[in-house]
DNA sequence: AAAACGGGGGC
DNA sequence: GCCCCAGTTTT
């Protein structure tokens, strides 16, 4: 078993701090507004952070409210959003998204069993927003979160759901949004899937992955 | 040139 | 569960 998940935590904290910034915090210094929030974050899946901000800029210049996205065609939202990945599947997302918000009053939900139900948004995505747009303490588990966890020995499960679960009985309920943030930058910059950046690792002597064999 | 890749929907 | 969506990055 590696080290205490907390410690881990804190360990990384500092080190994150000068990687390139993860969508989790570029959006929360960007804005506040949840509808913004929660469209950035449906463009950010399989994109990349420089990508997803520039296109979610480009849409909101046209589309500041609920209210101005529903009056934009998909094709015009289609053409705001290019080039982030599967452009064409959000830009339907986004045009039936005003509609599913009517039945929360127009405001987007905090609750994630409300979230899911919107288009383009599953776990992944409610519990971002949850955490960024609401200061939830939502666990927010992508595959790079699920895999170091399980990389690192802090649990053995198959599933993201799983990884959530088990993660929500291992940590404090609080400071989610910091710990969300750390998780996924230390995923991306350095204990990444592919060629891990192990030589620049603040805690590659503490990593039980044998000769950094295991990613 | 080919494969991998920061999810989610539809079936 | 399995397959599809797409541009970008890595090998």
């Amino acid at each position: 078993m590696a080290i205490d998940i907390a410690l881990f935590l804190e360990t990384l904290k500092e080190e994150v701090k000068s990687y390139k910034v993860p969508v989790v915090d570029l959006i929360s210094v960007q804005t506040r507004d949840p509808f913004k929030i929660l469209v950035a974050t449906i463009l950010s899946s399989r994109t990349k952070d420089e990508t997803t901000a520039a296109a979610a800029s480009r849409l909101f210049r046209e589309a500041p409210d609920i209210k101005a996205l529903a009056k934009l065609p998909e094709k015009k939202i289609m053409d705001l959003i290019y080039p982030v990945g599967f452009y064409k599947s959000k830009a339907g997302y986004l045009k039936k998204l005003p509609q599913a918000l009517e039945n929360f009053d127009n405001r987007i939900p905090e609750e994630i069993d409300d979230l899911i139900k919107l288009p383009g948004v599953g776990r992944k995505t409610a519990n971002l927003v949850r955490s960024v747009a609401f200061n939830k303490d939502a666990i927010c588990v992508d595959t790079h979160v699920h895999r170091i966890m399980n990389k690192w020995g802090y649990v053995n499960t198959k599933t993201p759901l799983e990884t959530e679960m088990a993660l929500r009985k291992k940590l404090p309920q609080n400071h989610w949004q910091e710990v969300n943030g750390i998780l996924v930058a230390f995923g991306q910059g350095t204990c990444r899937p592919v060629s891990p950046h192990c030589h620049r690792c603040v805690i590659a002597d503490l990593c039980p992955a044998a000769a950094h064999q295991i990613t």
